[in-house]
DNA sequence: TATGTTTTTGCGGTTTTATGCATATTTTAA
DNA sequence: TTAAAATATGCATAAAACCGCAAAAACATA
């Protein structure tokens, strides 16, 4: 079995169970321990599972347990407070979940008149505790990893809607392979999100940036903007911006 | 069960039920006292929770405590555990919002498998926390008093729906006038509830009893049972009894 | 194909961690 | 005050992690 091969087998097992057992893959793949505990060692360290004595566990695990991470508070702050510059009064936008998503909900100008349409739970909560702007929230069955709804009848009802701007939060987003999710039915959403939208703006943390994932959920040209933290001339945007897209 | 595992379930148990007890925990997971104990203190160091003898209580429990719900807590878990009673594997629940259901999400037991559709958002954040069943949103737009989707879109959506049961969080019940509320397009959406279900439960502390707000909901013969914190027996609700709805 | 380089892997020995048990002590509640 | 329950403490044990190291495999390159 090959390196490759067996690190895809625990992530595999991992989007599974939600955790593994080291003694359990040593045995399943007929390898040494050592070689599962490098293996973990390795996920690891490219943040792709937790890794814990006796086994590992998969990250969305240890995103509900630390909720109270203050690590990219500050950076997502300023990506809030760019993004919200960009909402004038009588806008339509269309937004999926995430925590930069629920920053820029909270930064939003209290005098502000729009109208905002979105699958996530939580946005909607911070989205209606705003003083004037219309919330909708597009229904279905829930996805629980996400908190978000999906399905055929979100994906119809986002189809019947005509948004100035689209909002989503970046998982993963390369240069050539664009923007990119692990969850069919979320990139079913964001993809119909993307198509009702006349302009759709990516915001994260640059960490995000030069990684891909399993789904692609758009090419890169059918981004317009993309917010981060760093300054709009910071290197690391080059490659983006030749690419035509608008960095703010 | 690997530690991390446990602490999570530790920390998840006390987002449910704000203080859990050593020995249950214990008994629970399958390890000795020690364990757990250690598990606590532990937990307890980081700040995830505060360490008292026989078990933990949340942090957020004193802040729980400001509240003026703190008052009727308690009742509202009794009404929650009995309301718990009535889900059966496979149905389909229809519920609104309101604490008493909040709570009542919290309490259902972890192995059950059932549908529950909600306009509430917490009530659908509350649901998606637990392990096995299905929550669809109803989507529409917010009403933002109640944290609730009210509008054509969500009647119409009920509408569509067959369900077993429509759970509904009483604001004013009262024998002549039945259940009422004040907020004309919550009104719409629970008229639409009660008629796509088979049954329709109303929840709430007793104080709620033989009141009236503004707007009709349903006649008191439209509700099959009631659910408070006090004993069916008891003198108060006599007069519902009478009315042919079942006290639980 | 041969050859040198790098990566990967398994093994032995050591260290660390996790857990349960026995026992003594403290806390709780009747 | 007293019995029961919960906690602390020390210890034993087994499992897991760590650390080099050397063999094996994969890779590159002439």
């Amino acid at each position: 079995m090959l390196k490759k091969e067996r690190q895809e087998y625990i992530i595999h097992q991992l989007n599974l169970h939600n955790k593994v057992l080291s003694a359990d893959l040593s045995r399943n793949m007929n390898v040494s321990d050592d070689t599962v505990r490098r293996d973990l060692q390795e996920l690891s360290q490219n943040g792709k599972l937790i890794k814990v004595h006796g086994g590992a566990l998969s990250l969305s695990f240890h995103a509900a347990f630390d909720r109270d991470m203050v690590y990219n508070i500050e950076s997502k702050h300023i990506i809030a407070q760019k993004t919200a510059r960009l909402i004038q009064n009588g806008m339509y936008v269309l937004t999926a979940g995430g925590t930069s998503i629920l920053e820029f909900a909270k930064s939003l100008d209290p005098s502000l008149n729009a109208t905002f349409f979105t699958c996530s739970l939580n946005a909607a909560i911070e989205f209606a505790h705003h003083p004037s702007i219309e919330v909708v929230m597009i229904g279905d069955k829930i996805s629980k990893d996400a908190m978000l709804t999906t399905g055929a009848n979100a994906v119809q009802t986002i189809e019947s809607i005509q948004a100035d701007l689209c909002i989503l939060g970046i998982n993963s987003l390369d240069t050539n392979f664009g923007l990119s999710e692990n969850d069919w039915e979320v990139v079913q959403i964001k993809k119909a999100m993307i198509k009702a939208s006349k302009k759709t703006v990516c915001i994260g943390i640059s960490e995000k940036l030069n990684s891909q994932q399993k789904i692609k959920v758009a090419n890169i040209e059918d981004i317009d903007m993309l917010i981060t933290e760093l300054d709009p001339k910071h290197p690391s945007l080059a490659p983006f911006k030749r690419q035509g897209i608008t960095i703010y």
